[in-house]
DNA sequence: TCATGTATTACTATGGTCGC
DNA sequence: GCGACCATAGTAATACATGA
């Protein structure tokens, strides 16, 4: 294995060659290899990022002068500069829509250096993945990606991410059993699924990860969440297809780190038609007000640079026991204008009060009375960060996590590993 | 401690809708 | 018509709360 890919790094990278010709000479070429991903791969910007980074890390071992175009399939605009932004342009390297044809030496992020090649002399590269070749469709596929960041779930977890419903959900789970790709598992207190490593074979060939290539840490969920806590997420996105009906999810993804911050559950798409992000951060409540002033004033705040810097408005949920929620009814919300926060019972599924910009809203059944905050300010979104509520720290929990941490760059809220889990099973 | 009811969860069957 | 997909009703298993 190590031999042949010493021979010939390039025969397990599932990329194009696109030359590109400066000159009449055929001999000297731009030497740019294509990637095509996109937002339906089950995979969510920043771990397409980290596989951008293996191939330019493949690609320099393998080539001279390499560059790289990235072809993105994708909807809307956030998926698209969220790459963009975390990838780590180590080469030469465009990251283009797929709908365009062709690219041009000035789109790259550095100079391209030519290379002489000799005639004839083409890169030899890995087939692109084709899912009849393993005898897959479409749906199963998705269902097994989905699955493959999961590791194990239960069947409406994997229906909600994967966007199908229950039925069908149950019916591919069955034909994935059946082909030995995935395999029921006790989880918690009752049978789930997991998938097999047949399956995430199948998986990483679909996302075009290179043979021997460490990815596992940037596949999964991000950290582990207690059972209620995490099923609560990887419900959002069912959850809020049934809250609002004229709402398009296009993907969503659970512990998911972007710009800053990790969201408990991140979906992405339009709703009335407009492109919007709706991040759900689930507390079970075992943390002291304080503290959790203290957690999600940081958290209200990133969410809110994230919306501004993508120019994109963010709905932040808030869900948990009414207690928990209530106690965000009190503070003022009207600083933060790109962002509407909007707070839930967690035992109610598929219900959500409507959102606006700029304020509080809940639809708790007790103390029925729909709270409203109600203070008009000046909408300027270039006041963050914003002040903290108030400074009254009293202890930081500890990370308490082995997982990975590989850092986005930001280190100031999302290190409260150590809290996470409920511990209610 | 034990019995009971309720809530939550997974699983199954069946019939319907939609597009080709 | 047929396949792909969805909605819904109903069953069974389990945990939890309650009260004797």
């Amino acid at each position: 294995m190590k031999r042949i890919s010493l021979s010939n790094p390039l025969s397990n990278l599932a990329l194009e060659w696109a030359p590109g010709y400066t000159t009449n000479r055929q001999d000297v070429v731009l030497d740019i290899f294509r990637h095509h991903i996109s937002y339906k791969d089950g995979l969510p910007p920043y771990a397409q990022a980290r596989i951008i980074d293996l191939f330019a890390n493949q690609l320099i071992k393998a080539r001279p002068h390499p560059a790289l175009w990235v072809s993105v399939d994708t909807p809307g605009n956030w998926f698209y500069a969220e790459i963009k932004r975390l990838v780590k342009f180590k080469i030469p390297m465009t990251i283009q829509p797929s709908w365009k044809p062709i690219i041009w030496e000035w789109q790259f992020s550095s100079p391209i250096q030519p290379t002489h090649i000799q005639a004839g002399d083409f890169p030899i590269l890995a087939p692109l993945f084709d899912p009849k070749e393993y005898g897959i469709k479409e749906p199963a596929l998705r269902v097994l990606q989905v699955l493959a960041r999961l590791k194990t779930a239960y069947r409406p977890e994997i229906a909600s991410l994967a966007g199908f419903s229950e039925s069908h959900v149950r019916n591919l789970l069955k034909q994935l059993q059946v082909e030995g790709l995935i395999e029921r598992r006790q989880i918690g207190k009752y049978e789930g699924y997991a998938i097999r490593s047949k399956g995430l074979r199948i998986v990483h060939r679909s996302w075009n990860i290179p043979k021997g290539v460490h990815f596992t840490k940037y596949r999964g969920e991000f950290r582990y969440a207690g059972e209620r806590h995490r099923r609560k997420a990887r419900m959002w996105r069912a959850w809020l297809e049934k809250a609002y009906p004229d709402i398009e999810i296009w993907e969503s993804w659970t512990e998911v780190p972007i710009q800053r911050g990790i969201p408990d559950a991140l979906a992405w798409g339009t709703h009335q038609g407009k492109e919007m992000l709706f991040w759900l951060e689930v507390d079970s409540g075992k943390s002291s007000g304080q503290t959790m002033q203290r957690i999600y004033s940081g958290r209200i705040a990133q969410a809110c640079r994230h919306a501004v810097a993508w120019n994109l408005p963010i709905i932040f949920c808030i869900m948990g026991p009414g207690w928990v929620v209530r106690h965000f009814r009190k503070y003022d919300y009207s600083k933060f204008t790109p962002i509407a926060l909007i707070g839930h019972d967690w035992r109610d599924f598929g219900g959500l009060p409507q959102y606006v910009m700029g304020e509080w809203r809940d639809d708790l059944l007790q103390n029925r009375a729909l709270h409203i905050s109600k203070t008009k300010l000046p909408f300027d979104p270039n006041q963050y960060p914003p002040k903290p509520k108030k400074k009254k720290i009293n202890k930081t929990p500890k990370p308490k996590s082995s997982k990975p941490r590989f850092s986005i760059g930001e280190n100031d809220d999302d290190t409260w590993y150590g809290d996470r889990s409920e511990g209610e099973e």
